[in-house]
Order: C-alpha cells, then sequence, then structure tokens
DNA sequence: TTGTATGCGTTATCAT
DNA sequence: ATGATAACGCATACAA
C-alpha cells in the first residue's frame, strides 16, 4: 500500500508538505504541489479512509437502517427504489453508505452501537418499527438522523405527501362518477394514518359517505390479504363500484380475487394502486395510481442529512414533503351517477 | 466517546493489558479480566473500527460491487434478493458491506481504488459488464474475489444452474405435449450463452428442432423487447405453441401482447418464465418458472469470500453451483402431439 | 513555503 | 500476569 510517507522519501518533501499538497493546502507552492500530485498519482497513492478518519472524526459514511415488518427488506421496489437514490446521491455528495443492524458476527450491539462502531456520520432511517426501543435510542443520540416516511419528534424528515396522494385519487376517481369506493389500507402506521386522513377529507369535501364496511385492513405489499379483503368488498349485498389499494403490488391479489369471481376491471370494478413502481404501468389494463417519488425521497434524505452533518451546530431540522404524481391507466371506469 | 484509555484510567490496568483483557487474551487473569469486561460495558464502551483497522489490517468490511446494464440497480428483484441474502449472512459472520462505485464527492477513482480506499476485506462482483477494464482490473488485483453468475478465469465464482434450469423447463414443456418452443433470451452474457447451451441440449435429447425463428433476442427485466420479440414469434406463419421468456418480469410484455392478439394463456398460447420472484406466483395463470435460489446464492457469495479473507494463503478458488427448482403453475397447457 | 512533532484509538512487541 | 512503548496512516499546530 502507497501512504504519504513513501510519496515523502520518493519526492524529498518531508510527510506534512506531502499531505498539505494532496489536500489543496494554499500553504503549498504551486510547483511543489504539481510535483508531489504527480508522483503520488504515479505511485498510484490512495488515501486510507480508516487513518484519515481517526484524525479528521469524519467517516464519510452514513449508516442506512432498512428493515421493514414484511421482512421483504430490499425486496420492496418502494424501498429499494429510495435506497438506489440515496444512494446515488450520496456518492455523490463523497459518502458511502452501510447497513446498519444489530448484531455484527456474534456480538449482539444496538443501532445505535453499530454506527459508533463503523463511525458513521449520520444516519438515514426508513421503513422500520419506530418505536422499537432500539430505534428510539438511535434517533435521540448525538447521531444527525433522518428519517424517512414517519416523524419523529424534532428530527428531520423526508415525507411521501400521502395525504394528497389519497385525496388525489378520491378525487380523480369521483371524477369519474363513482360514489362507492372501498379502501383497503395497510398495517396501522403514519402513513396509514395519513391516508385514512386524506381518504375521509377528500371523501367529506366532495359531499359522499363511505359506510365502515367499505374500509378493510390489509398489509402492504401483501396480495394475500388484500385478495381476502377484495373478496369481502366483493360479496357484499352494497359492493363498491372501485377498489383502492394499499399499494400496486397488493393489487395483484385483488387482481385475482375480482378474475375468481368472473369479473373484470374496469368494466364490472374499478381499482387503483398506490406508489406507481415498473409493474403498475406493465400491467394491462394500466394500474390507475399514485407513484411517489422515490427518485426525490432518496435524494433529498441524502442531501438533508449531509447537510445536517456538515452544519451540526447550525442545521434546524426540518420536515421535507414530496409531492407525488397521478398515473392515470385504464383501471378506472367510467360510470354514469 | 469511550476509549481503551478512558477504561484504564477508571480501573487502574494499563491500556494494554485492558485491550487484552477485551479480546479474551490468554495472558490477562480470569478476575483482571472480568473486572475490565465489567467496567468497559459500564462506561458504554465500544471498538472503534477504524483504529482497529490501522493496526489489523482487517476492515470486517465487503465491497459489493452491483451495477446492470439496464440501470435498474437494486429494483431488480433477482438481484435485490441477492443481495438481501448476501447482507444478512455477511452481518452473521461478522462483516459489514459497502458498496463500490467508481466516484465518490467529485474525486474519480476505479473500483480497485474504491475498495481500497475503504479497506474492503474482500469484494463480491454482481451483474456488472465483466469487460470493463475496471472491473478487470479489481479481479486482477489482491483483494479476494468472488464472483455471481460470471466464470473470470480462475477466481471463485457462485453460479445458479442457468444451463440445467432451461433444460428441467424444456424437458417439463415437452412433457405436456410441445414440440414448438420458442425462446426469447437477454442481453450476450455468460448467463444467456448457458440458457441457450441448456435449451439446444435438451431439445437435441429430446429429438425436437427448433427453427431460428423461434429464437428471439430481447433485454432481461424489460418488458418492452419481450413483448416486441412476442409479437414477432404470434405473427409467424407457423407460431410456437410455448413461448420461453428471459424472465418472469419481462413476460409482463408478452402477456400484454397476447392479450392484444386476443388470445389468452395457457388456452392458445404456453409461457414460462424465469426467476421464480414473487411476482410469478400471485399472477393468474400462475406462471410456469424455474425459481432461482437467491437464498443460496447470496449466502454462498458470502461464506465463500469470508473464506477466502481467512484463507488467503491456502484457499484454493472454486466454482460453485447453486441448483434452481422448478416451479410449475397454470401456464402450459397440455396438448395432443 | 516547508518541516517537525504529536496524537487519533487500537493492537503488538517486548520488558518486567 | 501486567505494563511501557511503538506503530498503523494521516492531518495539523507549531516551529523554522
Amino acid at each position: 500500500m502507497v501512504t504519504i510517507k513513501d510519496i515523502s522519501k520518493r519526492c524529498g518533501y518531508s510527510v506534512s508538505t506531502v499531505s498539505k499538497a494532496l489536500n489543496n493546502s494554499s500553504e503549498i507552492g504551486v510547483e511543489a504541489k504539481e510535483i508531489i500530485k504527480k508522483i503520488a498519482s504515479e505511485m498510484g497513492y490512495f488515501p486510507n479512509a480508516a487513518a484519515r478518519l481517526l484524525k479528521t472524526n469524519r467517516s464519510n459514511n452514513i449508516g442506512v437502517l432498512f428493515i421493514d415488518e414484511m421482512q421483504s427488506g430490499l425486496r420492496h421496489e418502494y424501498f429499494s427504489a429510495v435506497l438506489n437514490s440515496l444512494k446515488d446521491e450520496a456518492e455523490r455528495l463523497g459518502y458511502d453508505i452501510t447497513f446498519i443492524s444489530h448484531n455484527i458476527g456474534n456480538v449482539p450491539m444496538t443501532y445505535y452501537e453499530h454506527c459508533k462502531y463503523r463511525n458513521c456520520d449520520g444516519v438515514i432511517i426508513a421503513c422500520v418499527d419506530f418505536n422499537d426501543p432500539r430505534v428510539i435510542e438511535l434517533i435521540n443520540s448525538e447521531i444527525p438522523v433522518v428519517t424517512i416516511d414517519h416523524i419523529f419528534n424534532d428530527s428531520t424528515a423526508i415525507l411521501s405527501d400521502n395525504l394528497k396522494g389519497v385525496e388525489d385519487l378520491v378525487n380523480h376517481i369521483y371524477e369519474f362518477g363513482h360514489r362507492k369506493i372501498a379502501f383497503i389500507h395497510g398495517e396501522d402506521t403514519s402513513v396509514t394514518q395519513r391516508r385514512l386522513a386524506g381518504f375521509y377529507k377528500a371523501c367529506e369535501k366532495l359531499g359522499i359517505i363511505i359506510p365502515d364496511y367499505y374500509i378493510k385492513k390489509a398489509r402492504y405489499h401483501d396480495p394475500k390479504t388484500s385478495g381476502l379483503a377484495t373478496r369481502e368488498l366483493l360479496e357484499l349485498k352494497d359492493p363498491p363500484t372501485c377498489i383502492m389499494y394499499p399499494d400496486d403490488f397488493s393489487f395483484i391479489g385483488g387482481m385475482n380475487e375480482i378474475e375468481k369471481h368472473g369479473l373484470t376491471v374496469p368494466d364490472d370494478i374499478s381499482v387503483v394502486g398506490y406508489d406507481g413502481i415498473y409493474l403498475s404501468q406493465v400491467l394491462r389494463p394500466r394500474l390507475t395510481t399514485f407513484k411517489q417519488d422515490t427518485e426525490a425521497l432518496g435524494k433529498e434524505a441524502a442531501r438533508n442529512l449531509v447537510n445536517a452533518i456538515d452544519d451540526k451546530k447550525t442545521y434546524v431540522p426540518k420536515q421535507v414533503w414530496i409531492e407525488g404524481e397521478l398515473l392515470v391507466g385504464d383501471s378506472i371506469k367510467k360510470i354514469e351517477f
């Protein structure tokens, strides 16, 4: 491994001069800088992040906490899309990312300990149980934290505008003449609460009253439970004309159930999804859905965390709402009211 | 931050004694060990990976190179599933993972340089262009490397048995009476080559001859190109009775095209996918496909790499073939021959 | 403008 | 069994 010491020997300058030159310090003469840089590059020098960290207390490393209830982990297009964008932006800003877990080898550790162990400059938390004391410990620590899709006290949060998303969907459905709208929602999280709020708010504004039996609970990213909910809805004496699903993927479960009943989308029953994942746009009929801007979510998370890291003293936590976009497909039938 | 020094002050033992005690060295007395460990835990001590690395030259960090041609990155269920398993196993073995990229901040670097910068003990390479000189540089370096789904000279490779997978599928299709089997394949990679080999080998054994126009090129994970290929196949004078797709996801494109032609699966046309992702099992009719054992792929990759790291001197590179499993769905019709 | 010396937190070598 | 000391690679305060 080539170190600055090696370069120093090779070019005659002292170690510190070499260090300064490579860090573009203004103290060093232009010509010395050039020589040193040239030799460094010739020798294939590359700094050692660990050694640098030891001095600077900066790892240029961001921890990512990414655990979901369904244990689908990275196999969840919404989250992997966010992660992907997050990673790209972090790299652009000069940071690597490290997954944070609660045990490494056979040594159990808390999330916080793992972050300290790896000297993470900051952490992004997504998709975890925010009631877990270990998560709370991490959020309350001195490590800068950004949460995604969850507001935790006054830490910075990047939030997909779920309220507006559902409102837009309901309004859109309403315009197509539907009044009997059912809503299948996921587990009881803050995201779900916002979506429900958006649903009721929109309905109220439009003056339509939704009976309780049109509201069904399922799980996110789980076609099975959404399938069951769909069945219950279809078998009602007064079934809805349109069903809203927790997410695009879950709709697959509903789709199967609808077909089992000999019905077709959208002629017999209209549907909408949520997320706007790739799948929704390749299904036929194309699914009307609300596309969450995963690109922006990941990017903003990375940017805000880096801001928080850089201006640790003056940074003020904030909430960043990311708007989504209605994707109009062919899954809603225009009906006369 | 609590350091060994702090513990030393607190308990009276010297720094080196503390260090040895915490590392369970046999040199240290049982009682001293206990006291030291107790105090360390009380003070909330946690080792600093960077400092340790500087001495030991071991980062307990594995680099992961994970870039695909379609730029879908982590939004690719097959790869994200492998990655997920890889990550879990690495953590179990005491390693964190770091994504390797080719620039960090505005500093361009090669993959190799990035690995050195982060002191990765080893690297897992998946899903990249193996002709990229920067990838070759990395593989040929002194850093232990494990590749996934690609054999590179004599480095360790974890391979999904694509040859057998396609053979199994063809045999299965044959048993259902099909002789006119079309094969849509992805980009020209070693995986594709093996699949094609498996296809031809199986056909030969079964004594069926496949005309060249039944072989179509598309792209992996890309419904559009598979859709186009499907159209061409369906519009042949002598269309196939069964179409094999590059992967389950691409089949969606074929599905749409089939529907556009007013045909249904499997009554008018039989199909099979590849991968066995979640989607394939929630579609109706359920897709007959070949499930790649992503769990095992990721796990074996991590294990073999850690072996290579631990026994750097004596480790002998090897190829590990991971078997998959035929998932029988309802997408093939039994036909009389 | 350049060089010397120190220390970050840890482990390893060598004394005691 | 325990401790003093050096060293890992780097950045920086301070001296020259």
